[in-house]
DNA sequence: TCCACATTTAAACATTTGCTTAATCGTTTA
DNA sequence: TAAACGATTAAGCAAATGTTTAAATGTGGA
């Protein structure tokens, strides 16, 4: 019944610890979507697009000067934003307004960059 | 003295979002380094490994167990996680346990998990 | 209607990523 | 010391990713 590998051939692996870790484990549609949520974080681009618009609102191509971007690269990962409901868009005429369409953006970013100053500082602290 | 290019041609644009939004940028290589550090979230694999062994210390093999995977590929991605300092190591003769190196871990995959709850009620609730 | 411009989409490309197999390193024990 | 086993590293490969260029879509003004 049991579909365990023969991966650890040694008494001290603990099964129950193997068990009770695979039974926490939340459902592997979850897990992927989770993933590609921060997946929406793992490019510079785009961190530059998410705290951008974490102030005010910017259509493509202001977006595009600010990134030094073409406009098919910006639009792209602003789709990509958006289809993970981190953008909100608002058409005014020829231009289409990206903003921020969850406060978690926002939290996500700051612990970031948190957990960043905090790993400088312990790095510096080790000899 | 200006390296703006001429993307938007339009009197729309707004130079002074565009100018300020992008001194308020950080730099290029805080942005790597976090882009690098959410890309450790952006994998459902890591996202396994980064729960299982925040209940408690796992060694690797057990986490092959775990998520169903060769040892090389479940060592492959704790290196990436040590690199990034989200976890730490101790050695127990010839096992090699892995846990949390950083509370800021715990609190990204709640925030993740918050803003997929989220999402999910509010999609529920438009039409 | 026709044109101009902002945006999006499509196709193509180089690079990166995650996994596999095989080889190597470290530690324990016979 | 030699054998066994857990862990790591190296090399190779298929799949995914980010960007570019070119074409298409949509909106407003002449």
């Amino acid at each position: 019944m049991s579909e365990e590998k023969d991966v650890c051939q040694e008494y001290s692996v603990n099964p129950e610890a193997v068990a009770a870790a695979k039974s926490a484990l939340p459902d592997t549609a979850i897990l992927e979507e989770l993933s590609r949520m921060f997946a929406a974080f793992s490019d510079a681009s785009r961190l530059r697009i998410l705290l951008s618009i974490s102030e005010r609102e910017l259509c493509v191509c202001e977006l595009g000067e600010v990134l030094g971007m073409s406009m098919p690269a910006v639009s792209h990962h602003l789709r990509r934003l958006k289809d993970l409901g981190l953008v909100r868009t608002r058409r005014e005429g020829k231009l289409v307004y990206y903003s921020l369409d969850d406060e978690h953006v926002r939290e996500i970013l700051a612990v970031g960059r948190e957990h960043l100053a905090h790993r400088q500082l312990w790095q510096r602290g080790k000899q």
